[in-house]
DNA sequence: GTGACCACCTGGCCGC
DNA sequence: TGCGGCCAGGTGGTCA
């Protein structure tokens, strides 16, 4: 399940194949893939685009184009694959990018969740999905008086409200776990009701958890694994999530639902 | 505006 | 062995 460090991983993978490369064709197997714009005007304005970088914002992958910029999310199970054209399409690959060096990327989904958007570059803050995101977790906009005044209203659960990406982007379930562990908070706190030192502590581990992650290649816990199936090491580093006694204090992990969600926290260590 | 719930999907796992 | 049911979870939509 790619979450930030993740997707910025695969990132990096396809940002050194990719470079340069241009777009000769679309083929769209699976087309609920692509949310925005309909098939043909998304099939037929990727031909001839140059890849000129690749960014990421949030959870997702912007392929900037000449033109455009081509989005992907990942969502739980999305991954890009490299094969040559004539190789058969396996039953999980649902788009493929035919690329100017003869080679296909393909876009490889069990479970079909991903989603694609093709934006004009003058779109690209002004519509759906990135002008709904909130801030980079680096952003030095992120403090404790934005987290104060974004949670003021919200009695919802703070794991519930870490998941929210109007807010602080990139944090996904495992992560969420992770640096709620590391501020001693409990999951189901109601975001409203935190300290200023709990918001400042979560604004840290955030930051210091999802650059941990980066540095290890992200987590693998089920299927995620970048372009060139490197899988992630971080998943060796996870207090919490998966885990079944605390490496702090040896207690017995808790696992509970939250806001549907599967949520593990350390009744010792997170008060 | 807020929050709860559901749909989208398929593979893996478990119990029978 | 085979089958049915449940679970995993990021996001968007709907409804109260």
């Amino acid at each position: 399940m790619p979450e930030l460090p993740e997707v910025e991983t695969v990132k990096e993978t396809l940002k050194r194949e990719l470079l340069g490369r241009v777009i000769k064709g679309v083929r769209i197997f699976y087309p609920n893939i692509i949310e925005f714009p309909d098939l043909e005007t998304f099939q037929r304005e990727l031909v001839d685009q140059e890849i000129v970088d690749l960014k990421r914002r949030g959870k997702w992958i912007l392929f900037e184009l000449e033109d455009y910029y081509l989005l992907s999310h990942l969502r739980m199970e999305g991954k890009y694959l490299f094969r040559a054209p004539e190789d058969e399409v396996g039953r999980h690959e649902h788009v493929a990018f035919l690329l100017d060096d003869g080679r296909e990327l393909r876009y490889h989904d069990t479970r079909k969740f991903g989603r694609m958007h093709l934006l004009k570059k003058e779109e690209l803050n002004l519509r759906r999905p990135l002008n709904e995101l909130g801030l980079e977790p680096w952003d030095e906009k992120l403090t404790v008086t934005y987290l104060k005044e974004q949670f003021q209203n919200k009695k919802i659960p703070i794991k519930t409200a870490l998941l929210d990406q109007s807010i602080i982007v990139g944090i996904g379930n495992i992560y969420d776990d992770e640096v709620l562990f590391m501020s001693h908070i409990r999951p189901l706190t109601p975001a409203n009701s935190l300290t200023k030192r709990e918001l400042q502590a979560i604004i840290d581990n955030t930051r210091i958890v999802l650059e941990k992650a980066i540095h290890a290649g992200g987590t693998t816990i089920r299927s995620y694994e970048s372009s060139e199936g490197v899988h992630g090491l971080f998943q060796h580093e996870l207090f919490v999530h998966g885990k079944e006694t605390c490496p702090i204090c040896g207690h017995d992990i808790v696992k509970i639902k939250v806001g549907g969600r599967g949520t593990y926290y350390c009744p010792k260590c997170q008060k």
